[in-house]
DNA sequence: TAGTGGTCTAGACCACCCG
DNA sequence: GGGTGGTCTAGACCACTAG
């Protein structure tokens, strides 16, 4: 790649400013950087089908690993948090929660089965309105006018429950993973709960770590 | 926390300074900045047991989940590469391998399952001398004269096979996690595969996304 | 309105790599 | 030695939040 100062020419733009730029790309790994020699495009990381650090629209993860991606609303209903969703959306036990289960397919096959709740007080909007189409992010943006500043995930491998299974058209004694997701707002309010069952034999999902 | 004036007087150096790494601590979820407003450390992400981030060290993140941890090196052998191993590490098919594995526990019970390859041709110390109980970084960089600079990592869940159970302490038929790595060099040389089997229900992985 | 973080500039010096 | 990225400075202006 060019180097700093000719992009900074190029761009008509500091050096300062090349170099935020180009520090993000390489945090991701998009990018290597090597003082005194020069700036390279990591093809190995621009190759990797799904990288784990986005994957806020599975539509796009799906259409990353080569398939056509498609969305069917199972189910979509207002029920009460129960004790482990109310701690953790941080709201009173038995406070109404929206709750949401979606399938993913690839080229028609079901590869992820998503579980989401938000706290039914967050929403601007009748719930009969709510797209359960789009992305997480753009529900909470746009149906509850709060943003999603970060997500914590925590990474289980799981024996599907029936259902589960039979939705993705698997076997119940085929593993699967199981992402439980925490999304959080600038301010840390806790903003919606996900499960996400992947059928990790057909999506892959990857993981960039740079280090220095 | 203090303004970036205030810490940039503090320290002694430009706001600038202050700010690149500030920038690092956003990246990494530790803190949250918010504009007009102030920075704020992210108790909710400092608190979260081990960051899928930057597990380039078991034994630290079995320290994390709160255990005290311990190694045993299983087996260290040459062997031929296999096909898969050949290509993944770019050498010829059949070249020599130094392979290994090591067993991590955590209160002596076993909880991590570690195979790893290097191309024999690497090493730069007899392999007798290669000591398994340290780091695949610090294994690589003392042994190969080589620095980790990226790493991709599959996801996968597994039912593991009888040898991994067994040594996991766990019945075949429970799921584990595996994390299948790739370690590469600045110059985007494969330095090191990985195989590894995690016993989720003890060990707590997590990962966090920033937005913004 | 005062103070915060976000963005940007135009320099400077250094460590490093390569021919 | 000449060019690269890494680090740093001392400013400037803007967008935003809060009281």
């Amino acid at each position: 790649m060019p180097s700093e100062s000719e992009l900074a020419a190029e761009f008509g733009v500091s050096r300062a400013t090349v170099r935020t730029v180009l520090a993000k790309l390489a945090a991701q790994g998009l990018i290597l950087r090597r003082q005194g020699d020069g700036t390279y495009v990591n093809e190995r990381v621009q190759q990797a089908k799904a990288h784990l650090q986005n994957i806020w629209d599975f539509a796009c993860l799906i259409e990353n690993n080569g398939y056509s991606p498609s969305i069917r609303v199972i189910s979509k209903e207002v029920r009460e948090a129960t004790e482990d969703e109310s701690r953790a959306l941080a709201i009173e036990p038995g406070a109404a929660l929206l709750s949401m289960t979606r399938l993913f397919c690839a080229d028609g096959k079901p590869v992820i089965l998503a579980h989401n709740v938000f706290p039914l007080s967050l929403f601007r909007v009748p719930i009969e309105e709510v797209d359960g189409t789009r992305r997480i992010r753009d529900i909470v943006r746009h149906d509850c006018q709060h943003d999603i500043a970060f997500a914590i995930t925590e990474i289980h491998a799981t024996q599907p429950a029936e259902e589960a299974a039979s939705l993705l058209e698997r076997s119940a004694s085929e593993p699967l993973l199981l992402l439980k997701v925490a999304f959080y707002s600038r301010e840390n309010i806790p903003l919606a709960l996900g499960e996400n069952y992947f059928d990790d034999a057909t999506l892959r999902l990857n993981l960039v770590q740079v280090w220095g």
